[in-house]
DNA sequence: CTACATGCAAAGCATTTGCATAGCC
DNA sequence: GGCTATGCAAATGCTTTGCATGTAG
């Protein structure tokens, strides 16, 4: 359960004060299956809080990424976006549509394992693309 | 081997003409190991082109891009980084010296067949990155 | 009450673009 | 020789920073 009383917890247990702003920009992040980006979290947040400024979402969600709390993902085209999801996943991205899904398959968490320790490399955190075509986009073309 | 004749070719191949500067734009990602920014890149091929400019390899990055030559990389941080290296593999990033470093391993391409198709989604191209620490900073901290 | 957060405006940088000149094919 | 690439400078756009005011703890 996602709930308000659960994002100040978060926010306090990582020694940050839980304002009004920072709780709305980090239950945007979490409620969000697109990966937005920090202008996207910005027209999203204003709903709520008209004077908010871009400036107060950057250093939230700069406060939030050192925190653990968000991952940031940079794509081609310069913006970056963001996601509140930080267990192992595959974001695949569909290069026809543009749209951004996560996979969870436990088959994500044995590779991540094969490659932790054996090599030397200790693996901390992890980022997993895949770029192709989605299925809704592949069957629209019909399957070409 | 990699010489002047194959970059030459790349460059005809992809419909592109072969000029000194796009000759050695190429040649120094093909022979870089550390996945260097456009900034890095343009440093190094000063030394043979000082008058080239930063533009030119922005440019000719773009290009190689689109012909599929070069992956371009977004880390933490805002910079571009590119490879050359095309072939499935993951990168893995130390946390502690910044170096990137490749690891090719049969397991990620099996990895990677698991899920194409199988989801729906048809696998084009992708990128694995592993943070964490490597075996040289592991080695210096007392495996801590 | 005090330290930290917000919001505005301005600055910082990586990257892109326009255009005249130069060079490959 | 024609068409594409280079290189300079200026523009663009995302993100960061400085600082006065506001607010959580």
């Amino acid at each position: 359960m996602t709930s308000h009383n659960e994002y100040v917890d978060i926010l306090h247990k990582s020694g940050f004060k839980a304002t009004a702003q920072r709780i709305e920009i980090l239950s945007i992040l979490s409620q969000s299956q697109t990966h937005p980006t920090a202008e996207e979290v910005y027209h999203e947040a204003r709903k709520k809080f008209p004077t908010i400024s871009a400036a107060t979402v950057y250093k939230t969600i700069q406060t939030l990424k050192e925190a653990g709390r968000v991952q940031q993902l940079a794509f081609y085209g310069g913006k970056a976006r963001f996601e509140a999801n930080v267990e192992p996943h595959i974001n695949l991205i569909c290069l026809t549509c543009g749209r951004i899904q996560d996979l969870f398959d436990m088959r994500v968490n044995e590779f991540i394992k094969q490659f932790s320790g054996g090599s030397g490399f200790k693996v901390e955190s992890q980022r997993i693309d895949f770029y192709g075509t989605c299925k809704q986009c592949r069957e629209q073309a019909g399957f070409q």
